[in-house]
RNA sequence: GCCCGGGUGGCGGAAUUGGUAGACGCGCUGGACUUAAAAUCCAGUGGUCAUUUGACCGUGCGGGUUCAAGUCCCGCCCCGGGUACCA
């Protein structure tokens, strides 16, 4: 009776595996689909419930386009560099490696045993020297190339030393951090190292000193992305700002590329946005001020350029290299002890004390280039040094952080935008700055009465027309810091003669990652590669000691699958022609700033160098939501709070509430009751706390000739009625004294009390239960048992005979004990239960809490779906009869919602649609192969297996996967008749049943007839009769 | 503060172009089968009122457009996420 889903998912697994089902191969007969999983990170402790989600939706879409006749591609691979596997090795000593395959092993195991239909020969990990090589190898093509901004792309750096040895640099227009200009005869007499140190200014992959997030904890600098709120990603540690020699990305030579290629894309807005919003664009201009007294000019990046004239004063990052030079002999001492407290603040403050004002006035001045006029320039922490040139000028009218500023400092605000022309404000009455550009110039010279946005174009051009200045765009993108202090990861293919750095010979490569003593720095602070022996090039010089980062190895991925064991080249030009670029990518949007900035800029660079050939990576990007946790509670009893909760109900139903005082003060002492009639004190305690206290009880009867009745706690919870008894005899004694029989003193048994019973708060705690042990909120109480040793004599308070459990949805984890392995759930229901069930839940996009409770109705669904494929005892049977038109609508109405539903990544309703399919057939009692054979396939991506198996049954030797989708015809679909609803002024109050054929107007004459509408229209005029053909009839009255 | 999402039964969610709100599943209630349980099957299930026919209310709140609004427009409230001295 029963499907034998363990057999036959093992049995089917296994199929796929031997017969390499899902192998692809390039075949230009057909055209191509690639499907690709964002890269997991292998963490040790396996996948849980959450993980799966995109990969079932998108192995839903490859199975279904394959079905389609598409060639697909659809690999999964690891990100094996990392911290966690690092960590573990400086704690254990394990080599990194060994954690890292254990990991992968245990992941593509569980990964298997959900079906997927990977392409496992094109498996790939980023720590294999044989997929390394290209990580290396690509990073030499990064240092030996620069960006050409005129032609918009990278060109080899050999280019650009060529036109140097001709002409200099002055008509070079390239992104870099070269400042200084120089000519031919000036680059031909440099040094070797002079050149050097000029071509880093241009290197797409280059070494510079600037101010890296350092982490001491984890011993290692991290890109922007990997820091959040001041601490570190991995592991939460604090991070500081260091000044250091970094290798880094210089991506911010793609940042309008990378802009620009989000029009290009299909992604949610909401990655776009963030995308931009990193990106970080604006529009404006770089002015020069000059300083009085000083050769250097100040520069400064606005958007504003139109409010210069109201430019009162200028402000400098405490970073900033001009910060201590100008600043006059009398301030010295308060400047530097100021920038020195600045720079040493660790991000975290900074970011915690952003409305804190301060700053420090250098004495300079600087000189407005519109009006000549002279203004103060100070050193303030609200300047970064990051953004811009780290200076601005401050405009306080109209801008909010200048306003308040000027308002702290008390310096002068001078409006220059007005809402209305000609009008000037009493700034004195300003709560906050005016920064709208809607508005007109006032007390700006050359510009009053103009439009802020005229202002702008005409500002821009007197600056470029004076030399003063030039119309920018700035990013707020940084470049990408691309070392770290680390082991685990790929080694720099780079050696330095001389401390220059230089490309390994590409015939060296793959560089492979030395064995050291410790996974630590040295004694000295160098890297853990520091400590291999021999770490120099073949001629002896020293190779780099850092390694590359996680995102090195993940940045390139989709591109190496395409061609996994090729050791000639990265992939070859024919395999990268096929399949182009990603066509379906599904991940977490957690990656929206890191992963998917990083991987569209790596692959605009190979695009450049024409290697790939497609400009962005991935065209369509589905994020999965996150599957949260759903905690479940039971409530565990303070005997104590239990046993006077108890007696005081025992008091009150027994009519003696007056007459007794709960929580009776004496002084500073408190007891539980206290019957005043009786002069009875009753105390409740646990057996631990009767004996502690006894010594005190004596003092405290001898002193007030009082009565106490001392109780156990576990005697009131578990015997009433003796107890009652106790306490009426308690109360007839004359004499003062201790009352307690200390022979009953037991240990109350755990004590666990269900969800809804009355008062529960009152007297127990919340207490995380693990969710393995709980169905449908209902507590397995023998498990519970034996869950904890402690528990083994637990005992409940039930409602209906059930432990019912408290619930809440929060993040998965293992402290929570809500951690769902899906594992366990293939163990019981079967991969393509879970498989459906995961898509059923929602929409794939949303987040959502994980719940088991519905599994049991998607597991029904499976059972009643081979049940159409079966007789009762379990005989496969299924008929050749022809099918009926009631039949054929069924299928092909599910093959038109299932077709659709898919391609729109509605996978939950499809799984809907599968259920009505599967009861309308089975209310029709349909066993015909006609009918059965479609929904097969239809389901098989779905649920794999299962199909499978009935394919097999159904006399078909070759995988399910190899047949094609079925169409929908729509003359099944063709209806005669339709059930109008029909309303009256809007609602709804009768249904007929009329030819789909007939006229609007013939429709408004039945309804006008009809005995029905009568009693809604009570001899009142009809105005109109709204008649949707198929859809709805609507009387206007 | 700013920028994205989102708010529909007891729960997850459906309603694709403005056209029958609540598909499908869970849960719950009742019933059949069974010595019993499990499994399975059948019926019911937004709320309120009503003996029934049925009536009224109902998609976060308040307005509006429309023959017709969960869906469009205006104004708010709440929840989730991202982001922030970015000049």
């Amino acid at each position: 009776m029963e499907y034998p889903f363990r057999n036959v998912e093992r049995k089917w697994q296994k199929f796929w595996e031997k017969n390499k089902t899902f192998k692809t191969d390039i075949d230009p007969n057909r055209p191509k689909f690639y499907v690709l999983d964002m890269f997991p990170y292998p963490s040790g402790a396996g996948l849980h419930v959450g993980h799966p989600l995109g990969y079932i939706a998108s192995d839903i879409y490859a199975r279904y386009k394959r079905l389609l006749g598409f060639n697909v591609l659809h690999p999964m691979g690891f990100d094996a560099y990392g911290l966690p596997a690092e960590q573990y090795a400086i704690q254990t000593g394990t080599h990194p490696a060994v954690t890292t395959e254990k990991n992968i092993k245990k992941y593509r195991e569980q990964l298997i045993k959900l079906g997927f239909s990977f392409d496992w020969d094109r498996e790939v990990m980023t720590c294999d020297p044989k997929y390394y090589k290209w990580t290396q190898w690509t990073f030499i093509q990064l240092f030996q190339s620069w960006y050409n901004n005129e032609t918009r792309k990278a060109e080899p750096i050999t280019n650009l030393v060529h036109i140097f040895e001709k002409e200099g640099n002055k008509n070079i227009n390239a992104s870099c951090t070269q400042e200084n200009d120089f000519d031919a005869d000036q680059w031909n007499s440099f040094s070797e190292q002079q050149q050097q140190n000029i071509l880093m200014n241009y290197r797409l992959a280059y070494l510079s000193e600037t101010w890296v997030n350092w982490c001491p904890e984890l011993g290692t600098v991290l890109a922007n992305d990997e820091v959040k709120d001041g601490f570190s990603e991995r592991g939460g540690y604090l991070v500081e700002r260091k000044k250091m020699k970094q290798w880094a990305l210089r991506i911010t030579a793609y940042a309008q590329r990378l802009l620009d290629g989000l029009e290009k894309i299909d992604w949610t807005d909401s990655i776009k946005e963030v995308q931009k919003n990193w990106i970080g664009r604006s529009e404006g201009a770089v002015v020069y001020f000059n300083i009085k007294g000083f050769e250097e000019k100040l520069e400064v990046f606005t958007t504003r350029p139109d409010t210069l004239f109201g430019a009162t004063f200028m402000v400098l990052a405490p970073e900033h290299y001009l910060a201590e030079k100008i600043t006059v002999k009398e301030r010295k001492y308060e400047v530097s002890a100021y920038i020195k407290k600045a720079i040493n603040r660790s991000e975290r403050d900074r970011i915690a004390d952003v409305k804190t004002i301060t700053g420090v006035f250098t004495g300079a001045y600087g000189i407005n280039p519109v009006n000549g006029k002279q203004i103060p320039i100070w050193i303030a922490e609200y300047v970064l040094a990051g953004y811009g040139t780290g200076a601005i000028m401050a405009v306080p009218a109209h801008d909010s952080r200048d306003f308040a500023f000027a308002r702290y400092f008390d310096l002068p605000i001078l409006q220059v935008v007005t809402k209305s022309k000609g009008i000037t404000e009493n700034i004195k009455d300003w709560e906050d700055a005016y920064d709208s550009k809607e508005g007109f110039m006032i007390n700006s010279g050359f510009l009053d009465n103009l439009p802020v946005k005229e202002a702008i174009t005409k500002t821009i051009r007197f600056l470029e027309s004076k030399n003063a200045g030039y119309g920018e765009v700035n990013y707020r993108l940084r470049d990408a810091i691309f070392s770290r202090q680390r082991y685990w990861g790929e080694p720099f293919p780079i050696y330095y003669k001389d401390n220059i750095p230089y490309p390994l010979d590409e015939s060296l490569l793959p560089l492979e990652l030395p064995e050291v003593d410790k996974y630590l720095p040295t004694e000295s602070g160098e890297p853990p590669l520091a400590r291999a022996r021999n770490w120099t090039s073949p001629d002896g010089y020293p190779l780099e000691t850092s390694t590359m980062p996680g995102f090195a190895g993940s940045s390139g991925y989709y591109l190496r699958y395409m061609d996994p064991h090729n050791d000639e080249a990265y992939f070859s030009p024919e395999a990268n022609q096929y399949w182009q670029n990603v066509d379906l990518y599904v991940g977490g949007d957690e990656h929206a700033t890191g992963h998917l900035i990083y991987s569209r800029f790596w692959n605009k660079f190979l695009y450049d160098l024409g290697i790939a050939c497609m400009d962005e990576p991935f065209q369509k990007l589905i994020n999965q939501g996150k599957i949260q946790g759903r905690s479940n509670f039971v409530y565990r009893v303070n005997p104590e709070k239990y046993a006077e909760y108890l007696l005081w109900e025992k008091i009150k139903e027994l009519g003696e509430a007056d007459n007794v005082i709960k929580d009776y003060r004496d002084g500073h002492r408190k007891f539980d009751f206290f019957y005043k009639k009786a002069n009875l004190i009753i105390e409740i305690k646990t057996q631990e706390k009767l004996k502690k206290l006894e010594s005190f009880y004596k003092d405290y009867i001898n002193k007030t000739n009082k009565k106490l009745l001392l109780l156990p706690a576990a005697d009131i919870i578990e015997i009433n009625n003796t107890v009652i008894q106790e306490i009426k005899q308690a109360i007839e004694k004359a004499e003062a004294g201790i009352i307690f029989d200390r022979h009953k003193i037991r240990q109350p048994k755990p004590l666990f009390v269900s969800y809804n019973i009355k008062d529960r708060k009152l007297f127990s705690t919340p207490l995380y239960v693990d969710i393995n042990l709980v169905q449908n909120d209902i507590l397995d109480i023998e498990k519970f048992r034996h869950w904890r040793p402690e528990f083994k004599d637990a005992v409940f308070i039930l409602e209906d005979g059930k432990y019912v459990c408290g619930w809440e949805i929060e993040k998965m984890s293992k402290s929570k004990h809500n951690v769902q392995n899906p594992d366990d759930l293939i163990e019981k229901y079967g991969a393509d239960t879970l498989r459906l069930y995961e898509m059923f839940l929602g929409p794939v996009e949303q987040s959502k809490p994980w719940d088991t409770n519905g599994i049991e109705g998607v597991f029904r669904f499976i059972k009643k779906l081979w049940r159409l494929f079966h007789d009762q005892d379990n005989k496969f049977s299924v008929t050749n009869e022809e099918p009926t038109d009631q039949e054929l609508k069924t299928l092909h109405k599910t093959i038109r919602k299932v077709k659709e539903d898919i391609e729109r990544f509605s996978f939950h309703t499809a799984v809907s649609a599968f259920m009505v399919c599967v009861n309308e057939l089975t209310d029709l009692n349909c066993h015909k192969k006609k009918i059965l054979e479609p929904l097969v396939i239809l389901i098989s991506s779905y649920a794999p297996h299962i199909a499978e198996e009935l394919w097999e049954k159904l006399g078909y030797t070759e995988s399910v996967s190899s047949a094609r989708f079925p169409a929908c015809e729509e003359k099944y679909l063709i209806e005669k008749t339709f059930e109008y609803p029909v309303s009256f002024n809007g609602k709804l109050r009768f249904k007929i049943e009329l030819p789909l054929n007939l006229d609007s107007e013939k429709i408004k004459d039945i309804i006008l007839s009809e005995k029905k509408s009568l009693k809604w229209i009570e001899n009142k005029p009809v105005k109109k009769i709204i008649v949707v053909p198929g859809k709805i009839i609507n009387v206007v009255i």
